[in-house]
DNA sequence: TAATATAATGAACATATGTTCAAAAGTCAA
DNA sequence: TTGACTTTTGAACATATGTTCATTATATTA
């Protein structure tokens, strides 16, 4: 009953294949995948896993192949209950400016505060491990303390800097020696600070 | 933008029929429950459902109807993730012993795919973004292609580096100039790849 | 009403994909 | 080595499935 090291391969990207497209591999690119150039070879190696019990097939379909609930635990179905609950709505303002949607976040991630959420444009924060497209999380707030990582509006953008304030000046500085620091009145009517960083997530 | 009924009709079909088969549905099947008899009228009706955001199509492949970020978001909702602690030796990566928690991620992070989630220790991925105490999302699998970021498994201790395949070794590169790359042989029974890292999250 | 856009049909087509078969190549025990 | 068994190949085939097009129906609007 056990696999040998091609139907281990096979398997592995079977499930694999599954996970990143939401959808079972044909023949040929199983047969691709793990160096064996007939469909037919495939064939049999499936059926071998078909009747140790790790695969179930749905005859004459098209990616027809599916996993066992055997297979399922091994490779761990962890689709655990749902957590019912809304976390984190947006702030009306930003939500007219840059609506893209709603995301869910673990509360240990931002508290029970109120936070928006932001997408990263650009690469100015790169040395903070704040990279082009992440999103961030930011408590809404409009002053902030010495060093925060801050969203501030500046000309109708949305810009992400360290907050620095210096006299009646403030400075906001990037985290990245390509990119200059930017420097605003205090009372600068195009200038306010939208909210500080506390949180960030990235799809890759 | 509004979808019509038989648009939603079609939409709830697929999403169903996707969570019942874990395989989308064809172009017939697509019809025949929702009562339109030519495949070009489905065809009509997905593309209506495409360029509105809803699903996306992989030209000529056959099941190629997949389901956007904004659709899995509305019929999806917030996933638990089991957060790995220390891996013990031999023991299986999600045995209980090594959870520490769950974390509640929004399914447009992960997917649907089956996720663990890590805490990052040390400076070694600095360069891609990835900091010291960053949680990291993986789908766990036992192989990689060149230039992933992967979570391995290295004499009992879980290492997160870019995976490049050299020969019959494999280099193990850090995003930072002050680490050296590791190289390991692939056959190096100390050595297993526990996953490939699809997304990150951080508190600050 | 006419005109225009929207939806759906049916049929033909192209190709993606599973199935089958005979033969070759490899494996392993007697 | 022989012989039985397993595994793979290559090619032909059948069918499942996406694509295209001309046409008709249905709604919407001027």
């Amino acid at each position: 009953m056990e696999l040998n090291h091609k139907q281990k391969n096979a398997l592995d990207f079977i499930v694999r294949y599954l996970r990143e497209h939401d959808r079972p591999p044909t023949l040929r690119e199983v047969g691709k995948a793990i160096g064996v150039s007939s469909t037919n070879g495939v064939r049999y190696l499936i059926d071998a896993l078909i009747s140790k019990g790790y695969l179930s097939r749905s005859p004459s379909l098209s990616r027809g192949i599916s996993l066992t609930d055997k297979t399922m635990r091994q490779h761990g179905s962890l689709r655990m209950v749902p957590l019912v609950g809304r976390v984190a709505a947006g702030s009306p303002l930003l939500a007219e400016e840059n609506l893209e949607g709603q995301i869910a976040v673990d509360p240990t991630l931002i508290g029970r505060s109120e936070t928006f959420a932001l997408r990263v444009k650009g690469e100015s924060m790169r040395d903070a491990g704040i990279m082009d497209g992440d999103i961030l999380f930011a408590r809404p707030q409009s002053s902030a303390q010495k060093g925060d990582i801050v969203i501030a509006l500046l000309d109708n953008e949305a810009t992400v800097k360290y907050f620095r304030p210096e006299g009646n000046r403030i400075c906001l500085q990037p985290a990245n020696p390509k990119f200059a620091p930017i420097f605003v009145e205090k009372k600068s009517p195009d200038f306010r600070i939208l909210g500080k960083v506390i949180g960030l997530m990235r799809k890759m």
